[in-house]
Parts: structure tokens; C-alpha cells; sequence
DNA sequence: GTACTCACG
DNA sequence: ACGTACGTGAGTACT
């Protein structure tokens, strides 16, 4: 009776809320690990916001009007003195959440909430506690706000849990049916039997081997609990029967783990959770050091967003009539009554919440689909200087996929849609027609979201796009090139808006998914007009971002440029020789026959010598080999790679016959076989694609098929580059490879004057290597020395270690540390340049490349040492194999210019890292030689003037053609 | 879906 | 004391 006393009304019910800080926290952290939220002070602010926003959306949405916040104590509890292995499993806190705990704390306090904390307990131990006597004490609605299921077992008529809105689901509240329901038993308590039996791996509760979530249901409906189970084990059968005796023990320890323990020593005192009034001025405070400015605004309700808010949140907020009003608070501005208005939470919802949506924000969308309509379209198009658009079709195969609309939108809000019709291929190409126009207008820039696919769709329309691309997906992979760059996380995270997925329109993954021809265009029109709304609001966000960093020329002038030239490159496709690749696999498979008779031979029985797993158990428990050398995998599995193998095969033939077999089953399975599968019907040829942002360093990736990792290195392997073949008798293959392009770049920016005159001199840099390292006259480096200079010349674009070295010369450690020290002396500007790059990275947190391109190396201040190793050797490589990457792109773009200017017959067909491939007219090689190692040995000049070099080989197939 | 192995630069 | 060369994609086995 305290709290309510002195209100007239009658009292409203009490309702009391708990949340568990460390399991909420962790969850918010990891909801964020794929696009963290960082402050300008480098702060992972993830975890903070997740949290805080849970505790305001409780606060707001639920008005509790009792509540508390647990925390684990610190020091080991109860538990670990039962089992010592207790969540031995679990990772060390990672080192983000570690910083984020006492902003947490402190926001809390400033809410004016308590923390609970008991020592020698976790939080759910506090949290049942407090609950069952809140009930007691004649609370008719308790939460317990978690995302852990251990807390099922708790949950009674007035205690529940609250499990908060996550990832676009909404806040859930589990009652006794659910609980019931979830885990399939007759009472609550059962939950602690099933838990038991089936264990939890994350704190390395054991369970009962071989059972898992679903026997433990099942058992626990037969035997009504673990003791049940144990009593009636003669009823269990075989394997089940026997793992059930054996781990008898263990089962009814891990029962005991899973128990949440309810009576921990703490005061249950109403009065002391009341929900207060919080402190503003420190809140205030607190957002303002971490930079949550939306959060600001809807907390404290002061317009504390108009300062600082991105510009896609500006835009947003002007186009909405919705607004926030100015004055409005959460709490109501001190009033006292803990109310939320109404209106202010609507409206900060629509103006700072984390997920806005098509529903909540004011658009213009508009579906065009009469003549009239489209032609009055068409003409306020042609009056813009930039554009979005998008494409909607039948697939995402855009060898297949047909056109079903068009969106554009240039101006935020407003967006136009305009259907392809569908009866005929006739009406499509006769709408696409129409507005060839806009696609033909070279003042217009063209935006896009990986824009690549709608320019490869509309080729297929005759359509080729004119005037300049801006791809938002390669501006954000410019700006966060490791992270993912999906429209739907991009508006996300930078306009705080949730686009409609697309699962809402065709249904989700499976054989019955429908496709955008499958429904009439008024439903499709939001979302497609939403597509090119938001891909133009990021465009908005990312072009000043990229300005402010530096990074927009480059992708003016090299990533959007390219996007074409790609297009073109996957267009055009591959002429793959089927026959001679059947032909091909019969041959290796009949080796490969041999190999298997001959590996069971040896091992005295048979077994599938491509399960890892059997071939260990074969290897190392039966055939004993291996000596004390055994290596296992993480997951306690032998290790069987090449490495081990090779070492093996000295004393064990079947070593080498199981390496030859794989070697021989990977050939065939992943190219002989599947090659010809992937050939186009329309065209008989082959299209890869490329993949614009996917590396952290700025090459390109290539996939369905990989045609950047077609064998080379053996000879059986190479046999398969015959079936890269010209697309008829008057082509020919040409290829074209930078030689030892990341070495002279490494040379030319370390400033190297030994290395440099060796470049300028155009020897063999490895063995001119060699002969510094071994210091020998070049004359008398032999093949071993080469071949080891070589090693040490990759190791140190890697990032050498000894280790490292030894391990892949095959000598002794000593010795690398050895080699290592002689280069260093031999070429001190090159350890010097290894050092600066890594101070550099230090202190700016990344690496960059010749035309600015980014790697963030966020982890180089680590104090893990393993990982910051790892960061200081990609603040090394990155640079190198960057700008290695930035060169090959220009390259393309002016070879692809000169080669459609000159209205050549030539067509560059794939590009694998250093090599460009041509399916070159007969006639114009001669022509196009020269001009092509121009073009690319002057894509860009090295800062020292290291020159670059370019071998041209020419072929009727790819093999030939090196 | 993850682990392992191996193809390329 | 620790774990170790950079960057990718795909096929297979197994849970």
C-alpha cells in the first residue's frame, strides 16, 4: 500500500518486472556483431543500445510499475562447486562487452532502478527467488524479462516471461500453456528433467549422451522425470539402455545444474522497486557521451535528434507529418505520473524508433500502368539529374530471370511503378522500349542496389545503360568493405527504417515459392517503389560519408565504373568443351576406381575414404599410424589434411594413394562434373558471376561457378583448362598476367632500392632473392635456393612468422628465424615498411591501398595476442593485395572502353586476381596485344616508379593460351 | 547448418 | 603463454 496511496483512483494492479542484464546484454551484443555500432570514440556501443532499448520499450510499452535488474555475481558460484566444469565451455567475455557493463550499470541507475546481485549467484537463481515471493506477497503479474528457456521452469499462473521484441518479432509473453506446449510435458517442473537430459552445451551441462532434445521429450512423457527414466532403464533398449545406466549419475547432476534455486538470501521489498521517476540531467549525460541520439530524443523527449541525426533520418522525419511534437517526454516531463502520452510515443516511434516501417512512414507510391501514365512518367524522368531504379522479376538467375516492373524514384518519398506486362515477350520488350530513353541519357546518373542486376537484366532487353552508375551496395563496401551490404540491413542501420521483405509477397524459400509474375502489380507496386525509395535515401547517407573518409573517388572512378564492365564479362559467358570434359571424367574415374581398390587393400577393409571422420578412424585407431604425431580438430576429430598425409606417406603407402584419390575425386566432382552442368541453354556458354563486395581487401570473388580457381598447380589439374575453350574456329584464347605484381608493389612502396634495380633490371626476382638471402652470386642459386626465396617472398606479403616459413619450406625453426633476419639485412627498407604499416594501422585503425581503399583492423590494439597478430599481418597484406586489386580494376575499365571504342570483336571474358582473359578475334590479336599490356601496365603508376609488367600468352584453350 | 578439405591468386 | 602466413568458393559428410 505505498505506492498507490495517495491516489484517489483505485490502486492499479501491481506488476512487477525482473530482467536477467547478462543474458539480455549478450543477446543485443550478438544482434549487432554483423553491422556493430560503434561511437566516434571507437566504442562498441551494440550491447548499450540493445539493452537500453529493451529496458525503454518495457517502460514504455508494458508500465510496469515495480521493477529490478539482475546481474551474475561476479565470483564463482554454488554451482562450480558441484560440477567444476560448470560453463567451462564458455568464451571469456568478449572484450566489448567487458566495456559495456558499466554504461549499463549506469544507465540503470540513472533510470532509478535497482541492482540485484547476490554473491554466489547467478541472476535466474535471484530472479526465481524474487518472483515466487513477489507471488506470495500477492503480485498478480510478474515478468521475468530473458531470452533463456532455463527460466520455463519457473513459470507459474501470475509469474511469466517476457521475452522482448528481437530482430522484427514482436515481445512474447510465455505463460504455463506455452511452457506446457514448447516442451511437451504435463507440469512445469518437468522442464528442469528435460533440461537435465538433454543437456546445455553453452554451460557445458553434459546431459545424457545420445539424448537430445527430442528423445527427452519423449522420454520424459514415458517415465515422467530423469529419476523415472533411471528407475525403469530395463525398459530402454540396445545403445539407449546402455548410455542411460552408464550416465546415470551424470543426469541427475545435470539435473541439479539446471535447477534454478529459489532460495537465495535476499529481502523480497516492494517498496524498494517501485518504478521512479529517472534522472534526466544524467541520462542526458549518458546518451550524449555514447552518442544515442535517437534514443535521446525518444527517451528525454527534447528534439536532442534535430542536432546531430543522419541525413536519411532528416529526410524521413521532414516527409513524415507525424513528427515529433517539441516538448514531450516519455515520462511525461516531470509531471509525476509515470504516464506515457500517447502521442509522443507514436511519434517517436515514427521519428527515432529502431523500426520504422512502409506503415509507418508517409510515401507517395504510385502505380503506373497506362500509356498515359508512363508517358507522363517518362517525361519528369527525363527532366532529373538522378535517378534510382530497380528492377523486379521472375528470379534471381538473370540468365532466366524475365522482367515483371520497373521502380524509379528521385525523390525520397515518392516513388513510381510501372508493370511489364506478361502475356507476351513482344509487350515486355515494347514497355522496356518506352523507356530506353531514360536508360539512354547520359546526363542522368543512375542509381542502384547492386545495380549490376538490373543492368544484366536489361541487356537481355537490348537495353545498355548510359551516363553514370552509383551503386549504394558498393558505397557501403567502400565504407565497411567486411561487413554485409544488403539493402535490408543497410536501411537498417542508417535510416532506422524496415523495408517489407520479400518473403511477404512470394512466400518463404521452398518448391512453392511464387515469383513477382505471380502477383497483380498493385501488390507488388509498395514494394518495389520502396526499393527505389530507400536504395535513393542511402545514396543520400553513404556520398557525404564517402567524401568525409575520401573514398568517393574511388568509387566514382573505379567501383561503379567497373559495374559494366562486369556485366558485360558475365554476359557474354565461357565456351566450355562438354565433350571433352566427358570424356575427361570417365578417364578419372576410372583412376579413381583404382585408388579406392587399392586404399581397402592396404586398410583391410572398406569404408568411405571421403568421410573424414571414417578415414581418421582407419588411419590412426586401426592402422596405428602416425605415431605420437596424431593432430586432432577443434571438434576432437584426427586431422587427415594434406599437411599430415604428406608426412605420412613416407612410411605408409596408402598415405599417398588416399592423396592421390582426393586429389583425383576433387578434380572430377568440382569441376569436371559440375562445369557442364552449369553451361547456359540459351547460349551453350558458361556465366560466372562476380561478386563486387564481397573480400576485405578489394579483389573480386567469382561463384556459380568459381572460375577464379580453376586448376593450374598439377598436371592432371591443368589437363581441364583445355576445356576453356574460343567460342568458334575464328576466335582465339588470350591471357593476360601481371608477373609478380603484389612483390613490386610491396618493392615500390617499402621504397627497397636493392629490390627495385632487381625489378628495373628485369630479373628473376626469386632468384635474385635467393641470392641476397643466401648470399650467393646469381649464378649459383640453384632450384632449392629459388624455391625457397620464392616461399619467402609470399611469406612477406603475408606478414612472415618463422613459424609460418618453417612450416611451409619444411626446415627447422631456428633456420627460418635464420632466413628471416638475412632478408631483413639484406632489405632493411622492407622491414621498415612492415613496421610503419603496422604503426600506421595503430594508430588510424586501418590499412589503406594506393587509391584509399579501407580495411578496417579494428582488433590491432587487442590485447589477445593471437588476434592482434592476426590483425598486423592483414595491416600488411591488405595494402598489398588491395591495391594489386585497384590496379586490375582500372585496367578493365579502360581495356573494356578501348575495346567497345574501337568497336573491336574481342571480349574479355574473366579476370582471376592478376590474369584477364580474352576470347580474342584472330585477326585483331596482333592489333590488341600491345595495346592490351599498355593498358594494364599503366592502369596506375606505382608511387617509386617500379614498373609493372604484363605477359601475354595466346592459345586455342586456356592451358595454351599461358 | 557446420566442419573439413582443397582448388586458385 | 599462446598460436601462427594473406585472400577466396565449393563439394562432401554429418548433425
Amino acid at each position: 500500500m505505498t505506492d498507490s496511496a495517495a491516489t484517489p483512483a483505485p490502486a492499479p494492479a501491481r506488476k512487477l518486472f525482473l530482467l536477467d542484464a547478462f543474458a539480455l546484454i549478450y543477446r543485443a551484443h550478438f544482434a549487432f556483431s554483423k553491422n556493430p555500432r560503434v561511437n566516434s570514440k571507437g566504442l562498441n556501443t551494440g550491447a548499450i543500445l540493445g539493452f537500453t532499448n529493451t529496458l525503454v520499450e518495457v517502460l514504455q510499452k508494458e508500465k510496469p510499475t515495480h521493477i529490478g535488474v539482475a546481474f551474475d555475481a561476479a565470483k564463482k558460484t554454488f554451482r562450480h562447486e558441484q560440477y567444476a566444469e560448470y560453463k567451462a565451455q564458455r568464451q571469456a567475455m568478449p572484450e566489448d562487452i567487458g566495456l559495456a557493463i558499466p554504461y549499463i550499470k549506469q544507465i540503470i541507475k540513472a533510470f532509478h532502478i535497482p541492482i540485484l546481485m547476490v554473491e554466489g549467484f547467478e541472476a535466474d537463481d535471484v530472479i526465481g527467488t524474487l518472483a515466487g515471493r513477489a507471488e506470495q506477497q500477492g503480485f498478480g503479474e510478474v515478468y521475468m524479462m530473458t531470452p533463456d528457456k532455463d527460466y520455463c521452469q519457473l513459470v507459474t499462473n501470475c509469474v511469466k516471461i517476457y521475452r522482448p521484441a528481437f530482430m522484427g518479432n514482436a515481445a512474447e509473453i510465455l505463460d504455463v500453456a506455452h511452457v506446457l506446449q514448447r516442451f511437451e510435458i504435463e507440469r512445469v517442473e518437468q522442464v528442469i528433467d528435460i533440461l537435465g537430459l538433454q543437456g546445455d552445451a553453452s554451460d557445458n551441462i553434459p546431459g545424457i549422451p545420445g539424448i537430445g532434445e527430442k528423445t527427452a521429450k519423449k522420454l520424459i512423457q514415458e517415465y515422467g522425470s530423469v529419476e523415472g527414466l533411471i528407475a525403469n532403464v530395463d525398459k530402454l533398449k540396445g545403445k539407449q539402455q546402455q548410455n542411460v545406466r552408464e550416465f546415470a549419475e551424470q543426469g541427475l547432476m545435470s539435473k541439479e545444474l539446471a535447477t534454478i534455486h529459489l532460495n537465495v538470501p535476499i529481502e523480497f521489498e516492494a517498496d524498494k522497486l517501485v518504478l521512479d521517476q529517472p534522472d534526466m540531467e544524467e541520462l542526458r549525460r549518458l546518451f550524449d557521451e555514447l552518442e544515442f541520439r535517437q534514443l535521446a530524443a525518444r527517451v528525454l523527449g527534447d528534439g536532442a535528434a534535430s542536432a546531430g541525426v543522419t541525413t536519411g533520418d532528416q529526410k524521413s522525419k521532414a516527409k513524415s507529418p507525424k513528427a515529433a511534437p517539441g516538448q514531450t517526454s516519455l515520462f511525461g516531463g516531470g509531471g509525476g505520473s509515470g504516464v506515457t502520452h500517447a502521442a509522443a510515443a507514436a511519434a517517436a516511434e515514427v521519428a527515432a524508433g529502431p523500426r520504422r516501417t512502409l506503415e509507418d512512414v508517409a510515401h507517395q507510391y504510385h502505380l503506373m500502368d497506362t500509356p498515359e501514365l508512363r508517358a507522363e512518367l517518362l517525361e519528369f524522368l527525363l527532366q532529373q539529374t538522378e535517378v534510382s531504379f530497380d528492377t523486379e522479376t521472375t528470379g534471381l538467375d538473370t540468365m532466366t530471370a524475365r522482367l515483371v516492373g520497373l521502380s524509379f524514384c528521385w525523390l525520397p518519398g515518392e516513388a513510381y511503378y510501372v508493370p511489364v506486362p506478361q502475356e507476351n515477350e513482344e509487350a515486355a520488350q515494347a514497355l522496356v522500349d518506352e523507356f530506353r530513353p531514360f536508360f539512354d541519357a547520359k546526363t542522368i546518373v543512375k542509381v542502384g542496389q547492386n545495380i549490376k542486376y538490373d543492368l544484366t537484366i536489361l541487356k537481355h532487353y537490348g537495353v545498355e545503360i548510359r551516363g553514370p552508375l552509383f551503386d549504394t551496395m558498393l558505397a557501403h563496401y567502400l565504407l565497411e568493405p567486411d561487413m554485409r551490404h544488403g539493402m535490408d540491413v543497410l536501411a537498417e542501420t542508417y535510416l532506422h527504417y524496415t523495408p517489407v521483405p520479400i518473403t511477404a509477397l512470394i512466400g518463404p524459400k521452398g518448391k512453392n515459392q511464387k515469383t513477382m509474375a505471380d502477383l497483380p502489380p498493385a501488390e507488388v507496386s509498395d514494394y518495389a517503389c520502396e526499393d527505389a525509395d530507400v536504395t535513393l535515401q542511402l545514396k543520400h547517407v553513404f556520398e557525404p560519408l564517402l567524401k568525409e573518409v575520401g573514398l568517393l573517388d574511388l568509387l566514382n572512378e573505379v567501383e561503379n565504373p567497373l559495374v559494366p564492365v562486369l556485366a558485360a564479362i558475365e554476359y557474354e559467358g565461357v565456351q566450355i568443351d562438354s565433350v571433352a570434359m566427358g570424356e575427361y571424367s570417365a578417364e578419372l574415374q576410372g583412376y579413381i576406381t583404382e585408388l579406392e581398390g587399392q586404399i581397402y587393400q592396404e586398410a583391410g577393409e572398406e569404408f568411405n575414404i571421403g568421410s573424414p571422420k571414417q578415414l581418421g578412424e582407419v588411419l590412426f585407431d586401426k592402422m596405428d599410424l602416425g605415431g605420437k604425431k596424431i593432430k586432432k580438430t577443434k571438434t576432437g576429430q584426427y586431422a587427415t589434411g594434406e599437411e599430415i598425409l604428406s608426412q605420412l606417406a613416407g612410411d605408409a603407402p596408402i598415405a599417398g594413394l588416399i592423396l592421390e584419390y582426393r586429389q583425383l575425386s576433387k578434380l572430377r566432382s568440382t569441376y569436371v562434373e559440375a562445369l557442364p552442368q552449369l553451361v547456359c541453354e540459351l547460349d551453350g556458354r558458361v556465366h560466372t558471376s562476380f561478386n563486387q563486395a564481397v573480400t576485405a581487401t578489394g579483389r573480386l570473388s567469382s561463384t556459380n561457378p568459381n572460375l577464379q580457381n580453376i586448376p593450374i598447380r598439377t598436371e592432371k589439374g591443368r589437363e581441364i583448362r583445355k576445356a576453356f575453350v574460343p567460342r568458334d574456329a575464328g576466335h582465339v584464347l588470350l591471357a593476360a598476367d601481371y608477373s609478380q605484381v603484389e612483390l613490386r608493389i610491396m618493392a615500390d612502396f617499402a621504397g627497397d632500392k636493392t629490390m627495385i634495380e632487381a625489378f628495373r633490371l628485369g630479373q628473376d626476382i626469386h632468384t635474385s632473392t635467393a641470392s641476397k638471402v643466401f648470399k650467393v652470386p646469381l649464378s649459383e642459386v640453384d632450384g632449392e635456393m629459388r624455391r625457397k626465396a620464392k616461399t619467402v617472398n609470399f611469406g612477406i606479403i603475408y606478414g612472415i612468422s618463422a613459424f609460418g616459413l618453417a612450416q611451409r619450406i619444411g626446415i627447422g625453426r631456428k633456420e627460418a628465424v635464420e632466413i628471416i633476419e638475412t632478408y631483413f639485412e639484406e632489405f632493411p627498407s622492407v622491414k621498415q615498411y612492415m613496421d610503419e604499416s603496422i604503426n600506421r594501422a595503430r594508430e588510424l585503425e586501418y590499412a589503406e591501398t594506393l587509391l584509399g581503399r579501407r580495411r578496417y583492423l579494428r582488433d590491432i590494439n587487442s590485447r589477445n595476442a593471437t588476434l592482434r597478430g592476426y590483425t598486423e599481418r592483414n595491416a600488411i597484406n591488405a595494402p598489398i593485395q588491395g591495391t594489386a586489386a585497384d590496379i586490375i580494376k582500372k585496367a578493365m575499365i579502360n581495356i573494356h572502353e578501348w575495346l567497345v571504342q574501337e568497336k573491336l570483336g574481342t571480349r574479355m571474358i574473366l579476370q582471376v586476381h592478376d590474369e584477364l582473359v580474352f576470347d580474342a578475334v584472330r585477326e585483331e590479336v596482333d592489333y590488341i596485344t600491345p595495346k592490351i599490356k599498355e593498358l594494364m601496365a599503366t592502369a596506375l603508376l606505382l608511387p617509386h616508379g617500379v614498373p609493372l609488367e604484363v605477359e601475354v600468352g595466346v592459345g586455342e584453350n586456356w592451358l595454351q593460351a599461358h
